[in-house]
DNA sequence: CTGTTTTTCGGTAACGTTCTCGGTGATTTT
DNA sequence: AAAATCACCGAGAACGTTACCGAAAAACAG
């Protein structure tokens, strides 16, 4: 049964004491050279692991961060996970991930449960704006440090990484106006989320600039997959008068909306404009190719992951903002040939 | 900094013995209800969570299991991830997930300095058939459970869960025969991967039975990207005789492939059929639609979880070896009207 | 009432490690 | 030669929790 040879037993087959053998074992200082020797090699003899429960117990620190996550399954954050394990493994940190599945009450449960002795800290993208965000601060007046990361909690003091959400909307529609198109629409992510509203602020200011009209019927909010974007679309076709241009929250939505385009043989980029946000691989794939706002998700966990471990090795560390631009990427769902 | 309420501090603050309070707090056993309930409520007053070491430290479990996988980019280990903490949130398990980006050394590198003592089990789908696997077998010898999945390995005697690469493979091969392509090639793996050299075998076994004449130019062997797919098709083409139909290792290759095609302005299910292997969301986006075998990437994760809690539990569990079974799908690709 | 069982609780060791504090000898300084 | 310094090492407490064992108090049996 689970048995790894300890400290003492490595003291013990020396005939030398636990605190000799565990200086051996880490800095060379106060410790004779010949015998750090034959402790490093009785060491590997014994097939010695330290223990993190017993190093964690006396340091109160386990070189564990968590990630809490609204959901894996998608491009965006599986990079952006990427982007912060590059920075955590070369740290020497152990990254465990939590996915809530959107479900705000799943995040709270989580959040609430969590094995906080066993974390150094917490990356989070919360997975809606929930009613209170209480839990994510009782986490930090427990002393754990928090980053938050593209979908941000406003009322929290802490350190936070975003695009640049509101300008990337505000491109992607001037970018719609200048190819022509006049009567834009919007199909949005839910209500109440904060890079949502960015996007939705970014396509209205473009449009007040330019002084096209802003329709609230062309504005429709729901979930961001796929066949919400399905649903949406079907739900602006419907109105009097007809959008020819769509700028969708994110790539799933948009690619949503020309497949429901394509079934009522709209010509999509001639007779519709489309444009997404993400910059999803599948937007190049799709046909016609998705004009979209690439979002820079491998970067934005890596900012993250730094800033989180400056939180944690300092021991004050002043809360830092950081917001990363998009860049407009023009493919052929935008182009009036 | 970083100060937690502990079991002593509730005992003092209620003039009571620390063991009555850890009695209190688990198990209603042994201890009055009323005493029962003032630690209870005292120890949310105090807002108390369980030190995770402290209670690894004295049972030597700690409630974390490891997961190892060769990407997370990507549709098919995503969902499985998302199996597999399905099972393990219910459990009051959290997951660790460290991703070696298909980098042999960087596994061996992690396995070795894994906090074994951190992880309960470990759940593996291995980054390339590596020259050894000896750095499993320690894992395992060490008295962790190990359980693979997906890519496992073949040497080391341990549970693992695995879809019907070869079936797949053969259906799929079956399938292209069965509507007229009749020079069917294969974009593969890379070679020395099981489930590859599996549904290389499937592909094979399915050109024989149908009396179908096997090239060895048609098989084309790489890496799993989708630039890889576009890479094999053009390799194909170069051959002087070309092949009608393509069964592509997975989704991305044969996507990969689809595109090189229409760059040729080849008709896609009309010239040339082509069939994947996964079924990823874009295989249904895609134009032509890719016909596929699903493999049931939730379930396999689900299993190999349960799997792995069965071996962590159990004192003596013997090793099972699960089998899921794939299911075709027929889109457009592969669709000769 | 006495003796026995049950209920409820406290003391203490243990888990594996680090850290502080001394304590040897040996070596150097004055 | 005494004093100071140095290199190296050990004892023991501490981290937060559980487990084992026994004791006091209460309940019960005769």
């Amino acid at each position: 049964m689970r048995r790894f040879a300890t400290i003492k037993d490595i003291a013990s087959a020396l005939n030398i004491s636990v605190s000799t053998v565990s200086r051996a074992l880490r800095d060379t200082y106060d410790v004779n050279a010949s015998t750090r020797q034959a402790v490093l090699q009785k060491a590997t003899e014994l097939n010695y692991r330290p223990n993190f429960n017993a190093i964690g117990l006396v340091h109160n620190r386990t070189h564990n961060l968590g990630i809490l996550l609204p959901e894996i399954t998608n491009y965006y954050f599986s990079t952006l996970f990427t982007g912060i394990q590059e920075v955590a493994y070369k740290a020497g940190y152990n990254l465990t991930l939590f996915v809530t599945g959107n479900d705000a009450e799943r995040e709270v449960d989580i959040v609430r449960n969590l094995s906080l002795s066993g974390l150094d800290g917490l990356l989070v993208s919360v997975s809606s704006q929930a009613d209170s965000d209480q839990h994510f601060q009782e986490v930090i007046d427990n002393g754990v440090p928090v980053v938050f990361f593209d979908r941000v909690s406003e009322n929290i003091h802490t350190s936070k990484v975003m695009q640049d959400d509101y300008n990337g909307a505000f491109e992607a529609t001037v970018h719609l106006i200048k190819n022509g198109y006049g009567k834009i629409a919007h199909i949005a992510g839910p209500e109440g989320l904060t890079f949502t509203q960015a996007r939705l602020n970014g396509y209205l200011d473009a449009l007040r600039k330019h002084k096209l009209p802003v329709k609230p019927s062309w504005i429709v909010h729901s979930g961001f997959t796929q066949q919400h974007g399905e649903q949406d679309l079907e739900q602006l076709w419907e109105r009097r008068e007809k959008p020819d241009a769509i700028f969708a929250v994110n790539d799933r939505k948009a690619i949503g909306a020309i497949l429901a385009l394509k079934r009522k043989n709209i010509r999509i980029g001639k007779d519709v404009g489309v444009i997404g946000f993400t910059n999803d691989p599948v937007a190049a794939i799709v046909s016609p190719s998705l004009s979209t706002v690439a979002e820079p998700a491998f970067e934005i966990g890596k900012l993250s992951c730094e800033l989180l471990l400056k939180h944690i090795h300092k021991k004050r560390f002043e809360p830092e903002q950081v917001t990363l631009p998009g860049k407009l990427i023009v493919r052929e769902s935008s182009s009036r040939l």
